[in-house]
DNA sequence: GTGAAAGCGCTAACAC
DNA sequence: GTGTTAGCGCTTTCAC
């Protein structure tokens, strides 16, 4: 009690209290934060948990996406003194995560509202703070975080429109359920029209699946249907970018390329991708905010926080070649 | 013993045991690795400590250094099943990490050898793993891994040699101690030297400090004493080119610039930064590696490693200009 | 103002 | 083969 000098209905004396910070000084006595945590139940420490089924993200390498969003828990949860551990295994592989005492809380994030991911989550003990899908996806049950898609499809949409372009592909990698990517699809469709453009799903949505042979069918033809392209994220629009390279197209000229993210990895391509931004860093933060209200017994409204999207022009959207 | 199905002195039969998981089942039983580890007595969790002083590293912004060494360490910790916890205060100015129960091993990179870390590191009661630093330099008290710095620094001495510079700078940041640097440094002056290249303390080394104002001065001289500098890490490496390019001189051609750590950083430079490579991904596995051999009650032989440098030739070298 | 005890959840050891 | 106990280090409660 003195060594933690907290409020305690245990008085000790001035002088007990010196001998006791004395002897503890002289024997190097340090509290235990292990027994502490285990008997108050608690670690102070939050996980992070990505959605089933995707590899493990790293820091270093191509989008900053992981990085970025991590950056942002990492502060959140520093300013509150919580620590933030990255598990073997948390890759929504071990559902026991949520319930072996490890965690006080966690952060889960591209989650897929399936049923299984439902199942999963409902027997989590612990609080849940979902990043990138709706409080709806999941019985209004988790606080939610997600950027607004709409508006940042919007926003693209637009600048290809005035740039010129009328012709644009949608690309996206489909074997990689996710909530987001649907979304952007359907607020790309709803954009396109909004514009007095019309979305034909076979002309228009290139999904390239995981082997990329659509990507390669897709540049291989020998006149492209689109002018331009909006890819549903950075990793897969600077791969587009690459293979549309190597098949001889010119970009930005022939082909304008839209990604989304927009971390710094977008300055890495070349030409540098114009990307669609969300802010990653505060999502994170918020993330956290929002998982220790909930870990100190309190609420989060409203339930889902949105927000907002931006765009950030880079090289490799230009106006429409005349060929 | 059911559960954890491992080997025991305490037999039970093949009945017992299914009625056990049965009402474990039912229970919704799961084991709590907050008191298991309790009462263990470790976390098979380690800890990732910078030098004192330092800023909090980020993963997303700027050079990839920490992200690397991270995805490293991880990657490390995760094959082995091991946990990797981000802390607040986990700078180096929080000594209580290291004898608080919290983590079962510590890596501790880019460490100075004061006598203060010195001493704080002594008395640390888990295995440590120093990384940047020399066995040496802690009384080889602790394994240690370390770029082949010299080496490193001979490529990029020769590569710009065989370009044909004679007159090249070097760039530093005093103010941030660090082994390292000062290695870089020395092996700075003993290549220019083994290419019959002469060292001039006040006209060869650029010591920028924390306010920059070296730099500056140094480029906004009408004709600069280099051709090239070697700068001692990538960040301050592109400081430099950005800086430079503002007091209006042309990269490369009138001042190639080369940096130390090679991360994709090095491609959002323009001009891309050629710079000195080292295996920071392969040193956080290793580092890893080793505190978990010292962990396990084993000893590292040798106690220090030395990994090897690689030059990453990209856009900011060139010939030099003739004016 | 001080000292003793209980219990957090776990597992190894021991008695039966 | 089964049941009981002790103790990891901590803090709160209670008795004195």
């Amino acid at each position: 009690m003195v060594l933690n000098n907290r409020e305690s209905t245990v008085r000790v004396s001035p002088e007990t209290a010196e001998r006791i910070r004395q002897t503890a000084q002289q024997l190097g006595y340090r509290v235990n934060v292990l027994a502490r945590n285990f008997r108050d139940r608690h670690t102070r420490t939050i996980g992070v948990l990505n959605g089933r089924g995707m590899a493990r993200p790293t820091f270093a390498k191509g989008p900053r996406y992981f990085a970025t969003l991590m950056d942002g828990i990492v502060e959140g949860a520093f300013r509150r003194d919580y620590s933030v551990t990255l598990c073997p295994k948390l890759l929504g592989e071990n559902p026991e995560m949520g319930v072996d005492g490890r965690f006080d809380g966690l952060v889960w994030y591209s989650v897929s509202p399936t049923d299984e991911n439902r199942e999963v989550l409902s027997r989590f003990s612990i609080p849940i703070v979902i990043v990138h899908a709706h409080a709806s996806d999941f019985g209004y049950r988790y606080p939610a975080i997600i950027a607004n898609n709409r508006h940042g499809l919007g926003l693209a949409v637009e600048h290809l429109f005035e740039l010129g372009h009328r012709r644009i592909g949608f690309v996206i990698e489909g074997d990689a359920l996710n909530v987001e990517s649907l979304e952007r699809l359907e607020a790309f469709k709803h954009h396109l029209s909004e514009h007095g453009l019309t979305f034909d799903k076979d002309r228009d949505l290139i999904d390239v699946h995981a082997n990329r042979e659509e990507m390669h069918r897709y540049l291989s033809a020998t006149e492209l249907p689109h002018t331009a392209v909006i890819v549903h994220a950075d990793g897969l629009a600077s791969e587009f970018v690459v293979a549309a390279q190597k098949h001889r197209w010119k970009l930005p000229d022939e082909l304008s390329v839209v990604g989304f993210d927009s971390t710094d990895f977008c300055n890495e391509t070349s030409p540098a991708l114009t990307s669609i931004s969300q802010p990653l860093f505060d999502i994170g933060g918020l993330a956290v905010e929002r998982l220790l209200k909930l870990i100190d017994g309190q609420t989060c409204d409203p339930l889902e926080l949105t927000l907002p999207c931006g765009l950030d022009i880079r090289g490799s959207t230009t106006i429409p070649h005349r060929g």
